[in-house]
DNA sequence: ATGAAAGCGCTAACAT
DNA sequence: ATGTTAGCGCTTTCAT
């Protein structure tokens, strides 16, 4: 029963309606001028057929389509679900919709979906980009789709950006830790490759510089391949299991944080006392952990929508645009963990 | 600059390489049938072109699209963002994209996003109702787009579905807490509307009276009509404020069961010795909660995926279907607060 | 106010 | 092996 007879078009509707194919197309896009009965009767018709419009030959007609391409490193981790009911809504008001594609910060996974998307006519796409190297993304948008850069500059500012200032993140979270008095910090970090993890990196090192310290004796990195809960608490294994373990852990993100402190806990290491851990983020259960989590917060909501708002206006061909960049400032937001 | 000149099309391939259209379409299509030494020519020049297939034209002339939507609550819910990559991790095996969209459980909203989505050309579509009424569900269905319910059962079992038993989970949390000799149970509900409150209700009334109780008299149910973290956090302010306070909250989510901590600690309140909590749903940090929460733990992951699964095959015109009903079951999760 | 007709870019017969 | 051509369902001039 599912694929009974095809589904109707116009063109049945304006055989069943005693009209053209035009007048049909008129009545969905200028109402207003097609005769009021002329119209009454043809919706009529359509709704007794259940005529449901083809947006594909629309939007193959029209030239563009209306849907957006959001292509993030994990749509299961908090920051980018924020971040996704920010573009998401704002795009509703458009009449936009929202297609989002993992990457799990692989290159392939994320070129693939690029170029679906793009194929599929997207009216623009958000990337936060699994490396740095943007050239298939400024080609994209040479071909005439806007891209807007999602949580990373743009360094040469030749495709738009919103994001959050990472280097200053980083530094917020590692001057609070060596004002607490640390002098052995293990930055619990993802892959360098990834801009804002080795952001946050140089904001570390920058901070530890500033209180007339050496970062190479006194602020350490590990690098994960992925930065999630298990691998960081499985991570922590190992480092617990260091000769001389550090005084203060900083985790590049709250998840990961979340698995140091699981297995801190399984250790029965005592978070403050034993070892301090600062997360970043803020997700909403940082404030209800055993321990409650000292973090640094970030404007993700917002800039999910600051995002699709320039893409929206770089993706309107009446107003010409430049490349512009957004940046917000992450807070530091002080709790029981450090 | 964005928009230069046109995009290139198989046209401009098939002239700038010297053959056909029907040629460029064979390299693209069924490689194989095109002669080796053509088909690389044919290759370099897209390459060189920076030809991009039109995806828009190609699902129109096949007569399907390779989208599929999913209809949620809230894409911001930790629940939904684990479905969300079970859902995308089976469609992208299968060469498809996801569109999210977001309800907020108001069916306006569903009904806009589910027609937008029709329109689309989308390949099926997952939902989660926002209310009990399926016709038009229905109706969609029978024009050809497959539908899977998603977390909620059929109740006619004309559309398939995958959901998770929520009558037997709301029967666990509560058994739980009657068994540990609670007698004056406060049930901090969503919208009845919603299917997975309203059986979680059942549930729990099911539980008291199976311990020989009348519900009546020991279960006592607040309907909140937006079952989030702050709305939690305030109807819990309320709550203490009764002259009789509850011995035990049993929340319909651990969203809900984050505000009522919190709102507790705020209060001075201790869990679990003035009051217990049973929240619902094992999100990643329940475990980690200042008092690690009792919660009932469902297979989310599993949940989108299998949804996913069924839906392509449905979507699979040489394979005729029925509709079927895949039914999980949740599991609960002692740790402190209860 | 309405109708007729030309594509949008592609695929799939069918013809060569 | 390759070329030709007829649409997919719609929007949009241009006529009437």
């Amino acid at each position: 029963m599912s694929s009974g007879r095809r589904r109707k078009g116009i063109r049945e509707v304006a055989a069943a309606a005693g009209v053209s194919v035009g007048t049909v197309s008129n009545v969905l896009n200028s109402p207003d001028i097609v005769a009021v009965d002329t119209r009454k009767r043809v919706e009529r018709v359509m709704h007794e057929l259940g005529f449901v419009r083809n947006g594909l030959a629309r939007q193959l007609r029209e030239g563009r389509g209306s849907t957006v391409g959001a292509v993030v490193l994990d749509i299961g981790n908090p920051f980018f679900t924020e971040v996704a009911r920010g573009i998401e809504d704002r795009l509703a008001e458009a009449g936009c919709l929202l297609t989002l594609c993992s990457t799990d910060q692989r290159p392939e996974r994320e070129a693939r979906y690029v170029q679906m998307l793009e194929e599929h006519g997207v009216r623009g796409l958000l990337v936060t980009p699994s490396r740095r190297d943007f050239t298939s993304l400024l080609a994209v948008q040479r071909r005439g789709v806007p891209v807007v850069l999602l949580d990373c500059p743009s360094p040469a500012e030749e495709l738009s950006s919103v994001s959050i200032d990472d280097v200053r993140g980083g530094e917020l979270a590692a001057a609070h830790l060596v004002s607490q008095g640390h002098r052995r910090i293990l930055f619990l970090n993802g892959p360098a490759q990834v801009m804002q993890c080795a952001a946050r990196s140089r904001g570390a090192r920058r901070a530890v510089r500033q209180a007339g310290l050496d970062p190479s004796r006194h602020l350490f990195e590990v690098e994960m391949s992925r930065a999630d809960t298990d691998r960081a608490e499985h991570t922590l294994k190992q480092i617990l299991a260091l000769p001389q373990r550090p005084t203060a852990i900083m985790c590049v993100s709250d998840m990961v944080a979340l698995g140091v402190m699981r297995g801190l806990r399984k250790q029965g290491v005592k978070v403050p006392d034993d070892i301090a851990v600062v997360g970043y983020d803020d997700v909403p259960f940082a404030a209800e952990l055993a321990t409650s989590l000292t973090t640094v917060r970030q404007p993700t909501y917002e800039l999910g929508h600051a995002a699709a708002e320039i893409l929206l206006t770089e993706a309107d061909p009446a107003v010409p645009t430049r490349p512009q960049q957004l940046v917000y400032q992450p807070e530091l937001i002080l709790r029981e963990s450090a």
